[in-house]
DNA sequence: CCAAAAGTGTTGGTTTTACACCCATGG
DNA sequence: CCATGGGTGTAAAACCAACACTTTTGG
């Protein structure tokens, strides 16, 4: 660090990432949480997290935790809100900047170092959360909600092709609310960010296959934001 | 600091907050800026901001820099991004918390402890600024005018009493676009939000005085999320 | 041929936009 | 009495919500 000019009043403070990491696996939203190993808060539930590295940027850092988790790297990162509350960790002072990812079904997840164990929990059945983890959760599931209705961040939850029936479940998993098919499929094909692919879900048991579709990257997603799905 | 458990390789970052103040002034949009009397960057145009202390929460500190500038605390603050590249400060590694601001044209604009200067620019003529710090005012620029079409943040804009035609005209000079004036008055009467005094806008010039209106607090701004201003 | 899931249009109600004239006051 | 800004309604278009049957496949 060059800090000649480093005002001496200006302390340093910690400064963690914690990633909010979501999946819809077993038809219910889920979300990536471990069992911290060692203190404080040891053997309690906490979002996976860990403490910025001088030369890495915040999303890198955010990235690196991630990956550490779960072993993906290319998934949909946002950074959700920072948390500084002089209190929030017994420590000492501690800012944390919190993000929220989603990643689709087929994501495992590994303990990392400092995690004795780590599980996919449901967010309609959350254990008691270490540090202000709670709070954080509940930020990044009120702007998951939010943001699904607005932009097409729903895709980010599914494989790379996918069912129009899986999409639907998708988005009435994470509203937590039935929606009409017919009205859904309109205005998702409507909105144009879909592309069809020739090729059909095979081998899903019973029923007429269904045609499967991809995500069109490009589909400009900030045009004059209208709801999608009112 | 009680950090007995503190992580050895836990390196601690500088945080600093900067406060986007904006507001509206001879007809523009203007956002308030320092003149940095000490390096780096000094003698730059930066927006107003300082290193958090150890005991205050983030928000606190984003508080006190506003106090520091304006003199006014109970305004309309919101945190809007942390910003956190390695090289974004040439000191060292400082990340900072950004928050945005909206004062009424009431407030003044006093130049703190590090600037030599503070003065109100318009956010079409900005001169070249220290740090990322236009990537910053970018962001907050562009969440302000999101958020003027969703919520009712314009008031925040305005003294405690105005009128319909200076509130279209705050939203018109933000959004930088005209509206239409029975669509904008039906559409913010109808949505509640508005107390009408008794009282009306005396010594004006000329013309048919207006009435006075009062933005009602409790007003739920929560609801389901429906455009204000399309 | 039966069960299961995919796929497909229409209608009525609501919301949004575009648009032009009369009113109250001060000079 | 005129200039200035304040205040008001309506009709056409776009959008949204509700709703049920036919198609394709596997067993």
């Amino acid at each position: 660090m060059s800090d000649g000019y480093f005002p001496p009043g200006a302390e340093r403070l910690g400064v963690s990432v914690d990633v909010v990491i979501f999946s819809l696996r077993e038809a219910d939203l889920k979300v990536l949480l471990i069992r911290r190993a060692a203190p404080p808060f040891k053997g309690k539930w906490a979002i996976p997290g860990g403490f910025v590295h001088p030369p890495e940027s915040l999303d890198d850092a955010a990235l690196r935790e991630l990956g550490e988790e779960t072993g993906l790297r290319d998934v949909y990162l946002e950074q959700l809100y920072t948390f500084g509350a002089p209190k929030r960790d017994p420590r000492g002072r501690v800012i944390t900047v919190a993000y929220f990812a989603l990643v689709s079904d087929d994501a495992p997840a590994r303990a990392g170092d400092d995690a004795a164990e780590a599980a996919w929990c449901s967010v309609s059945a959350l254990p008691e959360l270490a540090f202000d983890h709670a709070e954080i959760l509940n930020y990044a599931l009120r702007r998951l909600r939010y943001k699904l209705e607005y932009t097409s961040v729903g895709f980010d939850l599914l494989p790379n092709e996918f069912t129009l029936t899986e999409l639907q479940t998708a988005y009435e998993i994470v509203l937590g609310e039935k929606l009409d098919k017919r009205n859904f499929r309109r205005r998702i094909l409507d909105a144009g960010v879909l592309a069809e692919t020739s090729r059909q879900r095979e081998g899903e048991g019973q029923g007429r296959p269904a045609r499967l579709y991809r995500y069109k990257k490009n589909a400009v997603t900030e045009i004059k934001a209208r709801r999608l799905f009112p």
